[in-house]
DNA sequence: GTAAAATGTGAAATCGATTGCAGAACGGAA
DNA sequence: TTCCGTTCTGCAATCGATTTCACATTTTAC
């Protein structure tokens, strides 16, 4: 009942190892009387093919890595069903690393490769340094890297995809201006980050181009957590000329900026406008429906994987960087002034 | 740069390939300044074993699979998690592997554990036909199943995890009857399925033993989405003597219960007090945050994992079935009387 | 009908590690 | 010194498939 080998098959059928192999993989030349004798015998005999042999002799494990900082984080679970989408096209396997945010994890994943686990990876990190980025350009197996920033650079062994958050937040901001909005207020992460800042940079360049007035007093630091961004909102709300519209870097954010609005009895979006960002599962749940900026994630984890897969076939490519536009999502929570809730 | 085998540093050391090998895994005797040499020549020349040939020879692969319906599915990710809490204690990778709610695929996931592609595997199913149940049967590697339901029956060769949402809506009931609420409406998913039939089971008997009248015209179907609850729970708000308090079978029916709530005016929890079912993300993110009991997903993962490296490691089992109790977390939605919303 | 091309098959090498066996070198005990 | 046990090392087989080469057989072409 148990396994059997291309040998055992080869003794019942009376032909060689060879033959067998290749009526079996399609490979090479077979007579057809033979290949049917071979197939049934094959039946019979409960056969499969050891992966690892095969691996062996042909140098392809059929399967990608996937190394992901936090499998907690939905962020990335579209980015798996992206990549699993393209992967699964190709006849690729997913392998799933879970590196949480730190560098030895990072550099284990890195191993796998080296060692021959899978025929490539995908990687999200958020802390590019010499010795990973060394070892990743020493692997001979292709690498694709993402991540929320923009280029990590020193990289000519791999290709990057990222989001431009920066044309993200500027989108919603635009949105906002669009209907007539003036005072619109920024919640954002710490400006001291790279992401931070994109995010914050989207802001104030729409509200330059927009020919709406920029305010330092409507500009709020915060962490990207709900409560957090309550806090904020609370003294933003509070302010003398209080903004009619925010904008929060992150959905987590805006939607403690909506509690803290349902608190002052402020309505959303009549008496406040709110576009939020990552446009979150969540997002499309809670009351009024949150508009966010979509950061796409499932077309970057298509797109990497894309690439990955042209990488795997010896399809010749410039090393690329991809940059991914965001989209933004519409809903009722900014809709300010045209009746039209979708 | 790049790989390099055995083979290459036993030339360069002056040995035979057999000592490097016991050198670098650390099986059998190897002499002291000579493994140092070993080692020192392994890193000049950049070694990594190559896993494809470690695992043809020693028939192991340090990977397990886990085959799951629904990659976009909230809930597995938390099973995701668990899972692999307990595979990387145990030095195994996870592969991923996405079947649809397709037979077809699910077949395919079994494949690869008969081509040894992994150890094992943790399946998540929702339809045990004779087919895959004896193409499970058939394989010689340990395969742990979970899903809702109870136990699919017919499998001597695997073990079984699984919740059990009867006492999970029994809870949920128990908690709004405790509060003294006595009419108690419940919004279900199709009866005539098995896990259906089982929340609301749990449901009925609570108010039976907890002496509390049960009402027909109290008990709705729906779909298990957030606009199937609403839409049913419009008609239960309607009626002459509407409920008091809904347990609804899954949390995004019960948010579309809370939306219903909103519409019509009632407060929640003070009008209408909510128990929800999953205890997603998104529940404890809704305002008022919802009640909701728990399906332990992380826990069934963790379990299911860890029944899984018992029998990778040989350890001697009977065939479990292991029950995972849900629990209840209360949040405001459904705290009708006493004050302490947490 | 014969040459040329296409097809079918087997022997043997190969992928890169692990491991059982046997012999060598070493140590300590008598 | 002799003997025994431990430690070290090499040889060669093995895991299970793929693939090159050579040869045998068939088919096609003219």
């Amino acid at each position: 009942m148990s396994k059997s080998t291309i040998y055992q098959i080869a003794e019942q059928v009376g032909v060689s190892p060879s033959t067998v192999s290749r009526a079996l993989s399609g490979n090479g030349y077979c007579g057809k009387r033979t290949k049917m004798k071979i197939i049934e015998a094959a039946k019979a005999l409960n056969y499969a093919p050891d992966q690892a042999a095969k691996m062996l002799k042909t140098r392809k494990t059929n399967k990608i890595i996937f190394a992901v900082p936090d499998i907690c984080n939905p962020f990335y679970f579209d980015m798996i069903n992206g990549i699993n989408q393209v992967a699964e096209e190709y006849g690729y396997l997913l392998i799933l690393i879970y590196t949480k945010h730190q560098l030895s994890e990072e550099l284990k994943a890195i191993q796998n490769v080296k060692e021959r686990v899978a025929d490539g990876m995908i990687m999200v990190s958020f802390h590019f340094c010499e010795e990973n980025i060394k070892a990743i350009n020493e692997l001979s197996s292709p690498v694709v890297l993402t991540n929320q920033f923009d280029s990590p650079g020193g990289g000519d062994r791999f290709d990057y995809v990222y989001v431009d958050t920066y044309a993200g937040t500027k989108q919603g901001t635009e949105h906002l201006i669009q209907q007539g909005i003036e005072r619109i207020g920024f919640i954002g992460g710490s400006l001291s980050e790279q992401t931070g800042m994109q995010r914050y940079a989207g802001y104030r360049d729409a509200l330059l181009e927009g020919g709406v007035p920029y305010a330092d007093e409507l500009v709020k630091e915060s962490d990207y957590t709900e409560a957090g961004g309550y806090e904020v909102a609370k003294r933003l709300l509070s302010q003398p000329d209080r903004p009619q519209a925010i904008v929060a870097a992150n959905d987590l954010m805006a939607i403690g900026v909506m509690h803290a609005c349902e608190e002052a009895g402020l309505s959303v979006p009549l008496d406040m406008a709110i576009v939020g960002m990552d446009n979150l599962d969540i997002s499309s749940r809670v009351y009024p429906k949150l508009t966010s900026v979509s950061l796409m994630q499932e077309e970057i984890g298509r797109q990497a994987a894309m690439i990955l897969m042209y990488r795997l076939h010896g399809k010749a490519m410039e090393r690329s960087a991809i940059k991914i536009v965001p989209s933004l999502v519409v809903r009722q929570s900014s809709i300010w002034r045209t009746g039209d809730t979708k």
